[in-house]
DNA sequence: TCGATATTTCCAGTATATTAAAACTATGGA
DNA sequence: TCCATAGTTTTAATATACTGGAAATATCGA
């Protein structure tokens, strides 16, 4: 991942609302959750939960499918891994407890 | 770290000038650069690095000390780890390769 | 003490983000 | 087909962030 795809995905995690969303799709997992649902769940309106929901999807850190009527949101692994991977490798210092220590950790090169 | 703080370091972190400069000072290591200097190195004004800088240290992300005429500025390397904790703890699934795996992570409560 | 250098604070202008209502679109059931 | 439900898009208001000049502050050397 780049730098420039970073901030976006950092942007989308860096708002309250977001966050919150993006921790409550992982907590549930690949089933996902429908969009009124999740609304009700954090307690923001349907619109401007959309609106979030659009921000997190464009830097690629959640996915949507229809199901009937409802729209299920769900956490992006792959885009968490992602900017997780940048973070270590461009933001962390080797040894210095950042990561995990050395696990399956790529050096810069 | 808690929610709040973490919006702070990922705010912090998501814009592409402050990105640049947390990134060179990750590489510099605990020596530091000057404010010039960085302000020099990424192409950025020194009024508007200095709003930068302050954003960074009031995250917790670097940390600052003066030399002489100068003011060194520094990764503050257990903030980064912090931030990085909160993310492996509340925005990773385990098993969906977000970590590196298992390897000192603790599990969620 | 004075001048040069390094940096910050103040400030104003500009740009971007957030919020939520109103209007719109899509789906499923009667 | 018509209605109710689930969500999104549009839009406008408000709030927050970014930028960089001018002025202020701190330090050093002559």
């Amino acid at each position: 991942m780049d730098a420039k795809r970073s901030v976006a995905a950092l942007g989308a995690l860096a708002q309250e609302s977001r966050l919150e969303v993006f921790r409550l799709l992982v907590r549930r997992g690949p089933a996902g959750l429908p969009a009124g649902e999740i609304s009700r769940r954090i307690g923001v309106p349907p619109t401007t939960l959309s609106f979030h929901l659009a921000q997190l999807s464009h830097a690629g850190l959640v996915t949507s499918r229809r199901n009937g009527r409802s729209i299920l949101y769900a956490a992006n692994y792959p885009g968490m891994q992602d900017l997780m991977g940048f973070l270590l490798e461009n933001c962390c210092q080797e040894g210095a407890g950042c990561a995990p220590p050395e696990a399956g950790r790529r050096r810069r090169r």
